[in-house]
DNA sequence: CTAACATTTCTATAATTCACGAAATATAGG
DNA sequence: CCTATATTTCGTGAATTATAGAAATGTTAG
């Protein structure tokens, strides 16, 4: 009855959109780039900005609302960070969500052979 | 753009219903469960019928139409199995789904102090 | 064959979600 | 202060989903 930690239902409804999931392994696999500016300055950040996540994911030059609406749930999920950057907002996945979920589909998985669970 | 694996989205909708994360969480539990008649009888059954599923969950008797349609997504989406036992339908996890769930979360998860991704 | 039972399918309705454009907010720079 | 840029919030309509009751399906027992 009690809802674990964290609220997993809530995770896996985010995840359950495909252009949020592509969010979220986008994230993942691109955890630490650097951001090249039009004047060739490059700039450490811990994580692509909203608009780069949105031309990853859509093609699009300019961010537009429903991806910014898919960070949101992602971020109320507990699943990403964002923060501000100067002008721009940077993400990042949390990797503690991210571990909690694993724990999750670790758990058990008992042996269909050597049934110990009953 | 393509796809990220086999349905990994369609089985995250499905787990992102707190009803239906319920029924799967049990049926995780509650692997080999025995079937006690009402004349007594044990009946060896891989897994709990629909009736005990909407029983545990919802607290009635009687199952339900909703039940019976959370459990048809979960199964749609390739979580559990449901399969004739005479007069009832029995239900089980489909543990290579959780496998392949389980892996999704466990690769990668770089350590952010060694940065190895980029 | 008929009755009883377990479960699904059908149908309808209420609620939620998705997507899009317009307007609002926040920040940096001149 | 004013403008440009980046992003979010708001409002709306279309599409999807959840829920519940009624009817249908399949199974066992008599």
């Amino acid at each position: 009855m009690a809802e674990p930690s964290p609220d997993l239902a809530l995770m896996f409804k985010a995840l359950g959109d495909s252009t949020r999931l592509h969010i979220f392994e986008f994230l993942r696999a691109c955890c630490c780039p650097v951001a090249v500016e039009e004047n060739g300055d490059v700039r450490p950040v811990s994580g692509p900005t909203v608009g780069e996540v949105c031309c990853h994911v859509t093609g699009a030059e300019q961010i537009n609302s429903t991806i910014s609406h898919h960070l949101k749930e992602l971020r109320l999920a507990g699943l990403i960070t964002v923060e501000r950057r100067g002008k721009n907002m940077v993400c990042g996945v949390n990797r503690q969500a991210v571990a909690s979920l694993a724990s999750f589909f670790n758990k058990d998985i008992p042996d269909e052979k050597s049934n110990k669970c009953c």
